[in-house]
DNA sequence: AATATATGACTGACTGGTCAGTCATTATAT
DNA sequence: ATATAATGACTGACCAGTCAGTCATATATT
């Protein structure tokens, strides 16, 4: 299908196209991916899924480890670089832009797509090294800087009391990775309330962080 | 190797040897299991690293997958139940059995080889759903169940004044996930100081259970 | 405007290698 | 001598990656 027709306005709508084409691959095998794993993921169904023939997949990707590469690339940049700005522009106290952080989680990770290409990457990371690399460069090293940031600001303002954040940002985000790994593989069997979950959590966080120095 | 001739003293030595060698196959195959993945571990080099033929390995389980199984199962009833024992026997605060329990955590799983099973569920629950439900019976809810009930005793003496836990128990170990997490993953790339971590995750946490109420 | 030629994106049958599981044979124990 | 356990060569199914051929579209020619 999308043998397109229209009239092409620009002489180099060529590239949109195969912009396009590259997209719709990625989609199915992110599909395939996730619901056979990597290596059992069949290329031929990927290809049928997004309505090419297999070869054509060679015409965009070299390999098949490079469709995995090329999907994670792909989706992994956008949304901490979002944040980043959204946060960052923020003029507000560090329990408001942590809020607004966990909000944005909640709203753009947990309960899209994109809690599924973590899901993939922590399946197939321990197989592929450069995916846990990647990942680390892409999305966690910089959550990690932003968290500090901003508990850095809480301490220095002296709106927390604890630097715990600071010293283990990963702390602040533990729940959160929770959640999606406990909706990936539990939440048929037995469902949690992610967002009381999170909200409890921000509630414990802020009197840990703000109470008196014990 | 492995080819015992010592004058066996018992009449029924043999099902001891049975178990040794069937727990010798399934050690060989945690180890490749974790190293390529399941569908990418070869039975011939799970086989050879054992120091058996690829046929034996059929004498013990029926397939690939049930070779699988018999491995998670054999090594995740365990512990659970032991640390259950240990911690209910107490007489102890609720914070003190908190304690025990993350420094259980950190002796027998993490820095074991029992943090290996946690990251082979995780790879494989994806694709074997069967993985995540037996994990979850057999690990998670019972660890949940656990950690409830030090929760509401901590509530009910009144040295916590928030039923946080009580309600989410999850983010108790939810640092602990993420530890086992990183050490996996990131630990080459961005080591953390798990100990420093989960005592620093303890010490926010008890603050802010037994802190005033808001 | 009509026709001829060139292009390259796309196709899918095919190949070469791989491996889970089998089973006839061999080794060991009783 | 018989029974039991272990072996590893073999097989049949499977699949990533290839490539000769197709055809819709673009360009050149008359």
């Amino acid at each position: 299908m999308t043998k397109q027709r229209m009239p092409r306005s620009a002489p180099a709508r060529k590239e949109e196209d195969r912009q396009a084409k590259l997209q719709s691959i990625l989609d199915a095998a992110l599909d395939i991916f996730l619901e056979k794993g990597f290596t059992d993921a069949r290329l031929d169904e990927v290809a049928a899924r997004a309505g090419v023939a297999k070869g054509t997949i060679y015409l965009y990707v070299p390999s098949k480890q490079a469709l995995l590469e090329t999907l994670i690339r792909s989706e992994i940049g956008g949304p901490i670089g979002v944040i980043e700005q959204h946060i960052l522009a923020l003029e507000a106290s560090a329990e408001d832009k942590l809020r607004g952080l966990f909000s944005f989680l909640r709203k753009e990770i947990l309960g899209t797509r994109r809690v599924d290409i973590v899901r993939l990457i922590l399946a197939e990371a321990g197989r592929f090294p450069k995916l846990a690399e990647i990942y680390h460069r892409e999305v966690i090293s910089r959550g990690m800087h932003l968290l500090r940031g901003i508990a850095e600001q809480g301490v220095a303002s002296g709106e927390f009391h604890s630097d715990a954040i600071v010293r283990f940002p990963q702390l602040a985000i533990a729940p959160g990775l929770l959640a999606l790994l406990w909706t990936a593989f539990f939440q048929t069997i037995d469902p949690i309330d992610v967002e009381a979950m999170l909200e409890t959590h921000l509630a414990l966080m802020m009197k840990a962080l703000k109470g008196p120095l014990s």
